[in-house]
RNA sequence: GGGGUCUUAGCUCAGCUGGGAGAGCAUCUGCCUUACAAGCAGAGGGUCACAGGUUCGAGCCCUGUAGGCCCCACCA
């Protein structure tokens, strides 16, 4: 083809036209395909109306690398995307946007708002797809779903009428989590505990007919003593029995309230007498229930005081609070102020401080659906990776509480429930019942609340494959292989998908969860949108190319940990993917200028060739292994390391003499292992940097369409050359040994220098005799002379010793004898501690009759190589000291 | 209160089932060698937090200590 690379690379542009290629070729799309088998991985649903985020682009990023991966390797590959409706988020977002304009969500009303609603979905539902494909994520666009799509809601649907008739959902009036902002209940997992330094007041309350008693008791917020109906003690506390059954009078309300004992408050703490709010705190909650107390609501759910608070109605919560201990203060009944922290819980989205409230939620029972997931994990049908994680996963779903899944928006899938508007008969069915079934009243209004998002993501791994339906993407794609997502997500979804699909399939929803961590910034801190700290990945994309972006996330730590993400690792990526961009450019300039054979008689080759060539192909196969293991960085590091330095430091320069001169007969050869092994090379990079590896795959190799579709390269025991990867290692060695001498003596590149490589050993000569022309191009050498002794080598050559021989670089202009010495000393020194080691291991009798064999043998070979070392090192001070 | 995790080179981090301490960046020394200065060739730099234990052998396993981070939990 003859297409000039340029010399530098330029991801912009390329990168692009490479994607719509892919679009246009339909590599993405995924059918079901009985002739193959199946790998699926469904997107864990971004926000519709979002932004990418660096967490998103790690997720995608090693998604798109299984998938990339697994379908070079011939699976049916179904990357299933979508997106999520976002409940709350989106609402916000709307309602904010709507404020602006100056409507107000309460005056339109509910079909109207929704109507904004899909506008604003519409219109910005699109955005972060569109950034995915910025990244290369190889996902089947024509599958695209949104959990408010028409078969995704079905599922809900059905669903939630499967769990209300078995009786796993119920309604009724429990305490929950209510978002005074968001005007709207919400779920544990939702709520965030922040530790907040506070103050525990300590109140009188007097006891009633009893002259000048009290009862102290310590509060953190006194304003809800206006919903006290009792205080509690330790039936134990031997302080407090007189007390019990007596009867208080609330300050401020007047109220009498009762002194109960009960188990749970706690001798040591506070003053030991609790006051109890049955309607705003669930330990009062329940204690109100087990003492048949009044639950007495005094906030209305905007959090101001309702007009249970008397004087106090209409107050914020934190106005109360501050009046309501001035009064007591004025009334002698405050007792003292102690500062105190205390975790507050707030709402994870809002961060506003919850308020407990009792209202009447729909619930998922969680008992019975929490032990086949518990179960699922423990016998191994779901595994996570890194393995640590299980017992996060077994932790919360061993403590799980009812799940609060009705929520008090608009946005969202709204709760099928209906009421009979004569007596109250709740039907739970798909439509509109046209008569109660109870009393034959025609008039049934639906709940007005929707469900909590992670209800209909929860389904999100079969809904998106048409279930309910029997399709046959259920049978073929399900269930996934694989979920990718971050560890903060485990308990908001991966515990949800997980005992949903066993209960609504009869099957785990992916039988592997590979887990990541968090992406820091370069201090380490989460990036967030009040730090203004976030770093953008379209803008990393935009200046270095999304390889180098997804290279980087890649690299440099360990599964399962956070990162930090800092331009240092980014640049270095980017000056890896110029490094395999210039070194397929000077494989295509020599490729362009002579013929290259399809095929090579392996004979044929030259023990570098066979060396690369066996390097490359046991490269494949570790990181198809580690791959297997999803072991992604072990893997890329293997890669990376292989390109830079076998590859490109040591073969290239190998071969360059052999390219250099037309005369020489191996040079097809040469040209037929640098096209094999970077084509090679670059298949085991493409699902880590897919736009580079596609343009210069098919730069080099005109007639293949695509990388994408090529076949993942597989170990070959023909490509095995053990003994040429030894003897190139020598060869490798003795090179590097010339060179730090000539360094070490501060030698130029530029004056060449006879070579003289003396050694007794027949093989090795022979070996070195092939290496001569390495000594040469790679070691400065003018001439290189391979012999058994030492003869014709002058006293005054500079030395280097390695296992079996000595290399001798005559410069006697410059050597220093002290100097040359010294080195050896060193040396002396190196491998007197290495055989101490060796001696102490194999002079240990343990040793010799526990270790394994192998071991003790390669201990036994170490011992030979160091002695004649050393021999060597002594006889060569011995010439340069006499 | 429970659980997890971390402490390794100046910085950021790897180190898979225990068998001679690694990378990137930074630093220092040479090189504009016709693929690449976003590069090449070298060098320096670590009692692997501390204390015990198991083992022939511990950065890796066990126990404890100190410090950091995270998650869960109803201390009013």
């Amino acid at each position: 083809m003859g297409k000039e690379l340029a010399k530098t690379y330029d991801p912009s542009g390329l990168e692009d036209r490479l994607y719509q290629k892919w679009l246009d070729k339909k590599y993405f799309h995924a059918e079901v395909n009985p002739n193959k088998k199946p790998f699926t991985i469904v997107i864990p649903p971004p926000n519709v109306t979002g932004q990418l985020h660096m967490g998103h682009a790690l997720d995608e990023t090693m998604q798109d690398i299984l998938i990339r991966f697994k379908r070079m390797q011939g699976y049916e590959t179904l990357w299933q995307p979508g997106t999520d409706h976002a409940a709350i988020a989106t609402e916000v977002k709307v309602i904010e946007k709507l404020k602006s304009e100056g409507i107000d969500k309460d005056e339109i009303g509910r079909e109207e708002f929704l109507k904004h609603a899909w506008a604003w979905k519409e219109e910005y539902g699109g955005k972060i797809t569109n950034q995915l494909k910025k990244l290369g994520a190889s996902a089947d666009w024509d599958r695209e779903r949104f959990t408010m799509d028409e078969g995704c809601s079905k599922a809900v649907e059905e669903v939630f009428i499967r769990l209300y008739e078995k009786g796993y959902i119920y309604k009724g009036p429990r305490i929950i989590n209510w978002c005074p902002v968001c005007q709207t209940s919400i779920s544990d997992a939702e709520v965030e505990h922040v530790d907040q330094n506070g103050f525990f007041w300590h109140i009188k309350y007097p006891v009633v007919g009893e002259e000048g008693q009290f009862v102290e008791i310590a509060t953190t917020r006194p304003e809800t003593m206006l919903g006290d109906t009792a205080v509690a003690v330790n039936p134990e506390d031997e302080r407090y029995q007189h007390l019990i059954g007596k009867t208080l009078e609330l300050p401020l309300v007047g109220r009498q309230i009762p002194v109960i004992a009960d188990s749970y408050v706690d001798k040591e703490f506070g003053t030991g007498c609790v006051k109890i709010t049955p309607a705003h705190d669930p330990n009062d909650f329940e204690v109100g229930k087990r003492h048949n107390l009044e639950e007495i609501n005094i906030m209305n759910d905007d959090a101001t005081i309702n007009e249970q608070g008397g004087k106090y109605a209409g107050m914020d919560r934190y106005e109360a609070r501050k009046a309501i201990v001035k009064d007591l203060e004025d009334l002698g009944l405050l007792v003292k102020v102690v500062p105190h922290s205390h975790s507050v819980g707030t709402h994870d989205r809002c961060k506003t401080t919850v308020e407990p409230l009792i209202k009447p939620q729909w619930f998922v029972k969680m008992d019975e659906m929490a032990k086949p997931a518990i179960e699922a994990v423990k016998n191994g049908t779901l595994t996570f990776v890194p393995e640590r994680f299980d017992k996060t996963y077994l932790n919360w779903l061993e403590n799980i509480r009812d799940w609060c899944i009705s929520r008090h928006l608009w946005w969202g899938h709204r709760i099928p429930a209906y009421y009979c508007d004569e007596c109250g008969e709740i039907v739970v069915a798909r439509e509109m019942p046209k008569v109660c079934p109870k009393c034959g009243c025609t008039h049934l209004t639906q709940d007005e609340d929707t469900l909590d998002t992670w209800f209909s993501s929860a389904l999100w791994p079969f809904s998106t494959l048409g279930w309910p339906d029997k399709t046959p993407e259920m049978e073929y794609f399900y269930p996934t292989d694989v979920l990718v997502t971050g560890y903060d997500i485990i308990f908001f979804w991966v515990v949800r998908m997980v005992f949903s699909a066993l209960e609504q399939t009869g099957t785990v929803p992916f039988h592997h969860v590979l887990i990541h961590g968090l992406v820091r910034d370069s201090l380490g801190r989460k990036m967030s949108k009040s730090l203004g700290n976030g770093i953008d990945p379209l803008k990393i994309i935009e200046q270095y190319g999304a390889d180098a972006l997804r290279l980087t996330l890649m690299t440099g730590n360990a599964p399962g940990n956070d990162m930090r993400f800092y331009m240092e690792r980014v640049e270095a990526s980017r000056n890896f993917a110029n490094k395999v961009w210039n070194a397929s450019r000077f494989i295509m300039m020599n490729l362009e200028k002579a013929e290259v054979p399809e095929t090579m008689e392996l004979s044929a080759l030259t023990g570098a060739d066979k060396w690369i060539l066996s390097k490359v192909n046991s490269l494949a196969k570790e990181v198809t292994e580690n791959l297997d293991k999803y072991e992604l960085g072990i893997a890329v590091q293997k890669v990376y390391d292989f390109i830079w330095e076998e590859f490109c430091d040591w073969y290239i320069e190998m071969v360059k003499p052999r390219l250099y001169n037309d005369a020489d007969t191996t040079k097809a050869a040469a040209l037929w292992t640098l096209k094999t092994v970077l084509g090679n090379a670059l298949k085991l990079l493409h699902p880590y940097m897919p736009f580079i590896t596609e343009e210069i795959y098919c730069t080099l190799q005109p007639q293949e369409e695509s990388i994408m579709i090529s076949a993942w390269p597989e170990f070959k025991d023909e490509w095995n050359f053990a003994e040429e990867e030894k003897s190139v290692e020598t060869i490798k060695e003795a090179v590097r040994g010339i060179r730090n001498v000539r360094t070490g003596m501060n030698v130029p590149p530029s004056k060449k220098s006879h070579v003289y490589v003396v050694s007794a050993n027949e093989e090795l000569r022979g070996i070195f005799e092939h290496g001569k022309v390495f000594f040469a191009t790679l070691g400065f050498a003018s001439e290189v002379h391979i012999q058994a002794d030492r003869t014709d080598i002058s006293e005054d050559a500079v030395s280097t010793v390695i296992p079996d021989a000595v290399i001798y670089i005559p410069l006697a202009e410059l050597i220093d004898i002290d100097k040359e010495i010294d080195r050896l000393k060193k040396e002396e020194v190196r491998l007197t501690k290495e055989l101490a080691r060796v001696n102490g291991m194999l002079g240990n009798e343990k040793f010799i009759s526990k270790a394994p064999q192998a071991k003790i043998d390669e201990e036994k070979a170490k011992l030979e190589k160091y002695t004649q070392m050393m021999a060597q090192v002594k006889e060569r001070l011995a010439q340069l000291i006499k």
